[in-house]
DNA sequence: TTGAAAGCGTTACCAA
DNA sequence: TTGGTAACGCTTTCAA
């Protein structure tokens, strides 16, 4: 690969000059400059990123941590962060942190090491020494720390909007699944919900998910219908528990939404081929994603900063696994 | 953060010794080695990773590429790349390349220009100069080139054990769904599939999908029962198409499996979480993830390689959209 | 067994 | 408007 060095020889000038062009600063005669532009493009040169990233003690390389990629729900947010990142010459190093503190810290160390620009970061640790030390900006995706910058959707509300829904369609025995106590985010949504159920006419109960993934999932709904058999509207906590619990509401025999209605949450690509279509609350995922990244950017290149808590609206998806509102039995 | 020169300093010797309990190499006098560690210890001393890649000329940044980490195959791919190249110290730079030429070569570049150790490529065009250079070793993932190290699933035996699933639950009109035309592994599938096809006793069709996105897979599934009514399988090009057939077949009020059975391929997730779950053709992505990040690890160490095109198999796997054998009408 | 110093490819300061 | 050079933090000769 050629250097800044053969592109210097090959113009007969200094390395000084060609950085100049390279950077676009300082002053440089315009013959130069095309002499110069014409060596780099008959060597095909390309500066080394690793030496500007010595010499600036900042890569163009930006953190993004994550529970799971594999979890649908994830892809999006990189996409949308990755996207934005992109346009501005940022790339991403990617990190799935399986929730393991361990994993994170792991992660959070070679980002230092690598010396990233900024950090996007969906942690369950916040709190942790590493995010507040002021080696590199840091925004939260998905979570929230008081007064860091964060970029996460209304879960209340989102909560809220499920239970109403819920409601309107008529279902009276409803079972709210409240999701992993360790996420704030599976919280919020829950208490959202609870605080419409409690003051509704309708009888309701709780059921608590270990984790999002499939297999929790799975059991979950067969637990969930042994268990309450009467059930006639369940509130997933997220899409994955809802795809879980309406297969086997289907698999019992039951009618959707006729039987049961069914709400998930998150609005995973994925849900809308479910039969039925899954009604679902939705999350921005992929702008969430992209709002993040902008922040860090500007964050980045030290810009000031109007807003630092970036909460972006929840919308319900009403598809098939709900009723109308004048379709109560 | 700490540097080198501190920690030498705090331990009353040269950079040079530093460097060498660092790496564990050279002679180094046991006390010295002790005052050395003790001195990282209480700096909190970790190497810079970028001053070590100028130096090498090699990162510990291994780059990924991929069509796009919202489709849920590649997910799982990335996590099993990541897990294995995590055991190494190395760390993913990913790219989405949806495909297109453009962005796939932008991403090739800054690869290089971050100095990767290696690429793991899932590209379409595999015989782009970049590739063959010897800048870093590429494996190249779902995807073949001759005489290239790579990593992929059986797809014409995939193919073929869809159709033969297909005839041996009794489909007589069975309709073949041929994915993109670009794409070698949906080609593969398409072929085995149809090479059975072909010499069974069974009346058949074709339909090409124009891509794997969810909306296409909308659209082709409509279109499939508005041309075909009288199908009574449909081999899919991929899960995705396969839930949107299944969608689409109950929506027009058949029951599956009895009126029509439906084979996906991939074996993503969701596909178990499907009603009735999806009977499909399992690639081991993750298993492929890992492999192919084996692979690479060992071109980059520059060990000798045993295999270099690496052929993963495929299994049938039989859930409820498929007839038992004795289930024919 | 240790240290001095060159070098990896840039950028930026200071002189010219 | 240009060039020389120190510096970024590390590794690796080469000498001592």
């Amino acid at each position: 690969m050629a250097t800044i060095k053969d592109v210097a020889g090959a113009a007969g000038v200094s390395v000084a000059t060609v950085s100049r062009v390279l950077n676009d600063n300082g002053y440089v005669h315009e013959d130069t400059r095309t002499k110069v532009m014409l060596a780099m493009k008959k060597l095909n040169y390309y500066p080394n990123e690793v030496a500007r990233s010595l010499y600036k003690r900042e890569s163009r390389l930006i953190g993004l941590l994550l529970p799971d990629i594999t979890n649908p729900f994830f892809p999006q947010l990189a996409r949308g962060a990755e996207d934005e990142l992109q346009r501005e010459g940022y790339r991403l190093i990617i990190g799935n942190s399986d929730e393991e503190l361990e994993k994170e810290l792991d992660y959070l160390q070679t980002f230092k090491q690598n010396q990233v620009a900024g950090i996007l970061a969906a942690t369950n640790y916040p709190d942790l020494p590493e995010y507040s030390g002021s080696f590199y900006p840091v925004v939260f995706l998905d979570r929230t720390k008081e007064g860091a910058p964060s970029v996460f959707s209304d879960g209340r509300a989102g909560g809220k909007i499920a239970a109403e829904e819920m409601l309107r369609g008529g279902s009276k025995c409803i079972t709210l699944v409240k999701g992993p106590d360790h996420l704030p985010t599976a919280q919020e949504r829950f208490s959202g919900a609870l605080d419409v159920l409690q003051n509704a006419d309708a009888q309701f109960q709780v059921m608590s998910a270990a984790s999002f993934s499939l297999n929790d999932a799975a059991a979950l709904a067969e637990e969930l219908f042994a268990a309450y058999p009467e059930t006639d509207g369940v509130i997933a906590s997220n899409d994955i528990a809802a795809a879980a619990v309406l297969h086997e509401a289907l698999r019992l025999g039951k009618k959707v939404p006729q039987d049961i209605q069914i709400i998930g949450y998150d609005d995973i690509p994925q849900s809308r081929l479910l039969f039925p279509p899954l009604s679902t609350v939705r999350q921005p995922a992929y702008e969430m994603g992209k709002e993040a990244a902008n922040l860090l950017l500007h964050m980045i290149k030290k810009e000031p900063l109007t807003e630092t808590a970036i909460q972006m609206p929840v919308t319900f998806i009403k598809r098939q696994t709900t009723r109308k509102d004048d379709d109560h039995e």
